[in-house]
DNA sequence: AGTATTATGTAGTGACCGTTACATAATACA
DNA sequence: TGTATTATGTAACGGTCACTACATAATACT
């Protein structure tokens, strides 16, 4: 039998036989690509070698694995927001700077196109309703992300005072998620950074 | 029992007790709120008041049902594009008025918001790529009208000669699909509407 | 060695899915 | 009135879903 790659803080009882944090990324995958609902169990099983059994042993249910895969491509996905938090950057160049990143990361090989939380339970079935509440929350948090950092710039004298700090915002937020479909229906990195350049027009003008 | 509301061509055999449009209206909603996989046909046949074998005699399968739910949305609610068509408008108001009319649709009262095919299998199982595929070209197609009617433009010296119009035109069909986005997760017309004015910053200058 | 604990493999569970068989009802036409 | 044709209602079909009961295997601790 194979060792555990990754051994467990818990030493009591039989070793779990497979890594816990690769399956889950093939989980990730799999959901990225093909939602909630598009994944079965017997998909993840058979993608992550394992039974179903193991995988209710380590991950709960299927909601509970969808919710960790979400959370994990947070961490190891999202980076393309951090230049909103580098105060080093004006606040154009910080979110000219996560557009251009974003675009990058959407046309990227060896991942499913596109923003996973953009994508995610835009229609969904009645059952999945809280499940699509909480993705639509995600994206609400990434757009206020964007709009603290706007109305910090609007505070500071680098926007205008009266910029509509939550349009410009939502404008932002809604490029990305345009992006995402224009990824999804495969448009690649340099067609993308074009719509990001059209969209920095938008910034309002010194004067 | 009851009459059918719009006799059938086929004047032999047994006539349908529903109406065949307002039972495809019925499905298009679902369909546009739920998705494909999100909608069972329990769920239809509840929502239309008819059994199962009446929904396939008079549709054929999910598939077909749903194609032709599809076709209607495109007949009934891509209105909001026909200013693209009307050569009386500038380009730039054409343009501007079919997003502003987009704004409007997609945040109307009665029907689920945003735009059907822009939320439509963006994430689906692998038995549902070719329906997936089916929609994308759709949202291609679209993009085809703006590029077509910006290429036009451009030819007639309304747009400068070294205008990118396939970036302008994705540019376009982004917003449009960002604004989807942003409808379904409760944007109002007015917040749209002022997303769309910060695109149209995006239109060339004339010198 | 014996016990407690946790994971695995086999083989299923009940529920729901899309779809249909079958008998019957309603129409047009001869 | 009889026949052909199409729709309806009842009741299911096989398939897949998310999930699990159960026996067994592998570890830590005593």
């Amino acid at each position: 039998m194979k060792q555990p790659a990754i051994p467990s803080k818990r030493s009591v009882g039989r070793p779990r036989a497979f890594d816990r944090e690769q399956a889950l990324g093939i989980a990730l995958g799999l959901f990225w690509r093909h939602g909630f609902d598009g994944t079965s169990i017997p998909q993840l099983t058979a993608a992550m070698g394992i039974s179903p059994p193991s995988l209710y042993a380590a991950f709960g249910s299927k909601d509970a694995l969808y919710r960790e895969a979400v959370k994990l491509y947070l961490t190891r996905y999202s980076g393309f927001m951090k230049s909103l938090f580098d105060d080093k950057l004006s606040a154009r160049d910080a979110v000219e700077h996560a557009l251009l990143a974003a675009a990058k990361q959407f046309s990227e090989p060896g991942h499913a196109p596109g923003c996973m939380i953009s994508s995610a339970e835009l229609q969904t079935s009645p059952g999945n309703q809280k499940l699509a509440d909480e993705i639509a929350s995600f994206r609400l948090a990434a757009q206020q992300v964007v709009y603290t950092r706007l109305e910090a710039a609007r505070n500071s004298g680098e926007l205008p005072r009266i910029t509509d700090t939550a349009s410009l915002a939502a404008f932002y937020a809604m490029i990305s998620q345009g992006m995402s479909v224009q990824a999804r229906d495969g448009a690649k990195a340099a067609v993308l950074k074009r719509l990001v350049k059209l969209a920095m027009q938008a910034w309002p003008h010194s004067n």
